[in-house]
DNA sequence: CAAACGGTGTTAAAATTTTACATGAAAAAG
DNA sequence: CTTTTTCATGTAAAATTTTAACACCGTTTG
């Protein structure tokens, strides 16, 4: 009753997002103002929801809408990346060991990353903190000194960082690619890290949407012969696609 | 004027999580309320803030109280905190390099720190992501894995990391005290990690809430006479205060 | 100069929320 | 098997908060 009631209701309002008391009395008409009103204190209590003048709004909702207007400053390809994120997280396995990295495509993954047994590295502060969320993930940080920019770490002392742990996979991202430049980012430090990476993990795994294509950025850290799989969307270029598929890597 | 004012609000507001009108109304005592009633709805409209009855908060605390139970210690004692904090950041001097923890208490103080060149290292990942807004503040983060509890991490190998980074102050909190257990927090390897940084850091200022003063955690990682300087709140105990002067330690 | 405008203050009205107390049903105690 | 206690709920008044309406004033603009 009392129970069923207010699960109800964190339902209602997880998908309308925000609901007022009156429309709340719509749809439970069999009690009053002040038994939903206490319904919504409780929930508001358990932080699930927070009240607002004349009714109550999910937490998730608010955060849809402070996420709006980020989104649309620095990442115009969303959509994009959400299906390149799909489709990797889709790649993991169970109880497996991975590296991720800090960029915002790895923060689509780890908001798609399935909540199981799984170790994951990262040098994303962000990254970190939204893996943080699922209860059976095992999140490690790697140190070091902050990048503002970008919210991630780096250290030129990742390598004895890394001396003993092992991960079977990497799945990575590249601020540029052309086929002759190979995969690269704009930050010196990040690309060692990266370069490390690919020398530690069995399979590498590239996330790449197509706005990066012909792109070039100061540091190379790997070429087309170094990944496994590379995780694009459908705007991917055919020809590009012989080229990898030529070299034994999986286009997806 | 507007402008300023109605930013001026919106950081407020990122500080301190939530504020009533009446709050607002003592930090901007020139204007009437129904032009701070105007400002939180721009601000609301922008998306920045989300109104509530009584007042506004902003979106950033709404997406942490959904994160975990970590913020619900935050919604507690904050007035306290939020004055430690400001304590503490006024004791920091330019150009040193300092350790911070990753508690909640660590999160005010972050809030509060001057942006001048200083180098923080901290095991907190919110307090890093904090700190990162200071545009002349180096962060460096100590890697490990995070507990998911407190957002921070911890690393049994820490002791390697610390091998060669020097800093001369650390500005701990601790979850616990008694005189005869000291401080303590629930956690082993933050234990072992504030152990290690007390032994570091050449002066250890220890932020203390009076709410802790009394309670006792599983593990003690220093004792009264460790410290260096106590910086708490109104409410401590006079006894204690005279327990802690008696032994060279400033309270303040 | 006068009109228009933006920002602000004041007050009353409207709406919402809280408080306090009452009810009845179910659970616990005797 | 009563009696008490507890709990969820309802009701209505009181308190609080928000909105609306209008007035004011310094600036800008035609």
């Amino acid at each position: 009753m009392k129970r069923d009631r207010i699960e109800e209701i964190a339902e209602l309002l997880d998908k309308r997002g925000k609901l007022t008391l009156e429309q709340l009395e719509v749809f439970f008409p069999n009690v009053s103002q002040m038994t939903l009103r206490r319904d919504l204190l409780q929930l508001e209590q358990s932080g699930k929801i927070i009240r607002v003048r004349g009714g109550a709004m999910s937490v998730k909702e608010v955060q849809k809408v402070s996420g709006e207007p980020y989104t649309k400053k620095t990442a115009i390809h969303t959509d994009e990346k959400i299906k390149i994120a799909q489709k990797a997280a889709a790649l993991i396995d169970e109880g497996c060991s991975m590296f991720m990295d800090g960029g915002t495509t790895a923060m689509y993954l780890a908001k798609e990353m399935p909540d199981f047994n799984v170790n994951v590295f990262t040098n994303g502060l962000a990254v970190a903190i939204e893996l943080s969320n699922k209860k059976n993930l095992n999140v490690i940080v790697l140190g070091g000194q902050v990048m503002k920019d970008n919210l991630s770490t780096a250290s030129p002392v990742a390598k004895q960082y890394f001396a003993d742990t092992n991960f079977e996979l990497a799945v990575i991202s590249a601020s540029a690619f052309t086929p002759e430049n190979g995969f690269s980012c704009g930050s010196q430090v990040e690309a060692d890290l990266l370069r490390l990476v690919r020398k530690k993990a069995k399979s590498l795994y590239m996330m790449l949407d197509s706005s990066k294509i012909g792109k070039i950025m100061p540091y190379t850290f790997a070429h087309v012969e170094d990944i496994d799989v590379l995780i694009t969307d459908d705007n991917f270029p055919p020809e590009l696609k012989r080229l990898f598929t030529s070299k034994d890597i999986v286009v997806m």
